[in-house]
DNA sequence: CAGCCAGGGCATATTACTTCA
DNA sequence: CGTGAAGTAATATGCCCTGGC
């Protein structure tokens, strides 16, 4: 997927100019914009929103939001291929892995020893967490089958032997992170069968999938919203030097006013071309017809076609 | 059918650790 | 070798959605 994040559709918006006046409004907004790639792959997207409007996918896309997603079906077999393929090197891959035999996962501690600690902050989204995080191990006690006690086994234990009660942070390595990466290539978001699936091959636990595709997601968006704020920048300078033009533009044109006699009567019937059209028309919009006419290209000039 | 609640997913902010210049 | 920056795994928290009751 990338970061080939492009912005051609801030094409139909705003731009809001006042009609009568000589305002010059400059406007810009970013709608949601996606890859062709993810486009054509992708059901509704999570939104990437920035954190102004920190809501979610479930939103309209209707406010200005910056939207990339991967998505398919197709994942499922994907995955299978690849994965199976590559399984038995990731088996042995990890340095990490205690228990490469057994083929499973849990292989790392549980760094949410520490979750049971939050449980004393109270609150039930507290709870609830904690309980998501159980149910994590528990998954994870399931898979592995033999799992008691000795689920927490490699990370805390190694660190009850050092005393230390920090968190270790497992590295992975370059084999799951390619891994992981294809996966996420092929879609941004798991389901739980595709996240079962992914931790087993890669011997990690379920959590640490989600976890790592949570924590690809927010690079992503971080890079895409540099990339945009990069994008958007560009066009504010844009903007603003067209805006500079135009008021110089605007104030020599007033002075070529000036220098000019200010009533100019038109004929009746008189071919005039319409500034903003370029084309001939020899029958003034019926609002100025009756009246003598300035010819002033700047007064809304486009009513005339 | 509406309301409530639990469970699950995700986004986001933050922390803690690792790696590297 | 110490150190700060960058990268990233892991945690905490909140919001939303869904399904069951």
């Amino acid at each position: 997927m990338g970061l080939d994040h492009q912005h051609p559709n801030n094409n139909n918006n705003n731009s809001s100019s006042s009609s009568s006046g000589l305002h010059l409004v400059l406007g810009l907004s970013l709608t949601t914009t996606t890859t062709a790639e993810e486009t054509t792959a992708t059901p509704p997207p999570p939104s990437t929103k920035p954190k102004l409007c920190s809501s979610h996918h479930h939103d309209d896309a209707a406010e200005p939001s910056l939207t990339l997603g991967l998505s398919g079906e197709s994942f499922q077999q994907v995955l299978k291929t690849k994965i199976v393929t590559d399984s038995a090197a990731n088996n042995k891959a990890g340095g990490y892995c205690e228990e490469p035999t057994s083929g499973e996962m849990c292989r790392q501690a549980s760094p949410h020893g520490s979750a049971v600690s939050s449980f004393s902050s109270g609150g039930c989204r507290v709870v609830a967490a904690c309980v998501k995080r159980e149910r994590d191990l528990s998954s994870c006690e399931e898979a592995d089958g033999d799992g008691d006690g000795e689920r927490v086994s490699s990370r805390v234990s190694d660190e009850d032997e050092d005393g230390t009660n920090a968190r270790k942070k497992l590295r992975l390595t370059k084999e799951q992170s390619a891994l992981l990466e294809d996966s996420f290539k092929q879609h941004s978001t798991l389901n739980p069968k595709q996240k079962q699936a992914l931790a087993r091959q890669l011997n990690l636990r379920p959590r640490q999938v989600e976890v790592w595709f949570q924590n690809r997601r927010a690079r992503t968006k971080l890079k895409q919203t540099e990339v945009d704020c990069e994008f958007l920048k560009k066009c504010c300078e844009t903007l603003t030097e067209e805006n500079r033009r135009l008021k110089k533009e605007l104030q020599e044109l007033k002075a070529l006013k000036l220098a000019q006699p200010l009533y100019m009567p038109m004929p009746a019937a008189t071919l005039t071309i319409c500034p903003s059209c370029e084309r001939l028309t020899n029958d003034p919009p019926p609002s100025m017809a009756p009246k003598p006419h300035f010819y002033n290209p700047f007064t809304n000039p486009s009513a005339a076609c």
